[in-house]
DNA sequence: TTGCGTGCAAAGGTTTTGCATGGCA
DNA sequence: TGCCATGCAAAACCTTTGCACGCAA
């Protein structure tokens, strides 16, 4: 069965998914960073275990502009799933959205346009407030902006 | 200078454009049209005028899941500028979601989480009604939803 | 020992580029 | 005639796959 032993490799990449908290990333990131810790790990093989990581929820995909796949490790599965995610077009970072509006774009979608949003797929893309020129946004204590606006 | 010349090949690329109206398309999509139509147009030629029509504005540029870049003629700019789109995950049609909930839900980011979302970047992503087992939506004339539910 | 995991190389698919030719102004 | 535009083929990229070997259990 996949996923049964523990390597060297997917030990590496646990590891560097740890340490690379959720900032997104490449294939390339990761083999380059291996390389240069002297951990080398075969390009196929990143592919393949992130591939699975991505079937199994604690990593998600999605593709750059430029074309190239990028991954973002999702630490907790079963927490990000209920929650959207805002993506940071010039500094990259990832912020976790648990807003009730959101609840209610997804129930408008459904109703009225017949579409089922997939939060695990969605990704909000602009600006922070960091780079937006704002001040430091209040991210919360774990990273996710908890928001019961309902309008 | 670019894009002095009027050739056949634009020619037919504009009338394309026109007759998709806003519905995506691949570069295989307009390579094989034309083949179709008896007008052949050379694959690096459809790259290259997507490629400037985009430059300029007139085209947009998206990755579909599946690695492919997706273009959608911009007819206004400023209109489309305006309005989101949906990507079904499943079959990778892209819908236009001109939706008075979704600038609630800008307007709402910005004021609480100080995040400016950019419709131009953003795809939500899930189930279109085909394939979520719905009757067939009605995309529109020009395959924009047009939807003015304020709550 | 068993069979999953890995790495290399090759294949597959998409997009870009070099270069000679074609065609607009 | 002067140059931009086009098309072919090759190159450049990214990702997937086949296969033999390595290694965890």
């Amino acid at each position: 069965m996949r996923g049964e032993y523990s390597t060297r490799q997917k030990r590496e990449l646990l590891k560097f998914l740890q340490e690379r908290g959720m900032r997104h990333f490449s294939v390339d990131d990761v083999v380059f960073e291996m390389q240069d810790r002297g951990e080398k790990v075969g390009r196929s093989t990143v592919y393949r275990y992130l591939e699975q990581l991505a079937a199994q929820g604690s990593v998600r995909k999605y593709q750059s502009t430029q074309g190239v796949t990028q991954y973002q490790h999702v630490e907790d599965a079963a927490r990000c799933g209920g929650h959207f995610h805002m993506m940071c077009s010039r500094c990259g970072d990832l912020l976790h959205v648990d807003c009730k509006l959101m609840d209610t774009l997804s129930n408008h979608l459904m109703a009225e346009h017949g579409f089922m949003l997939d939060p695990r797929e969605t990704i909000l893309v602009g600006l922070c407030e960091r780079c937006n020129g704002g001040e430091a946004a209040d991210h919360g204590a774990d990273g996710v902006e908890v928001c019961d606006h309902r309008l």
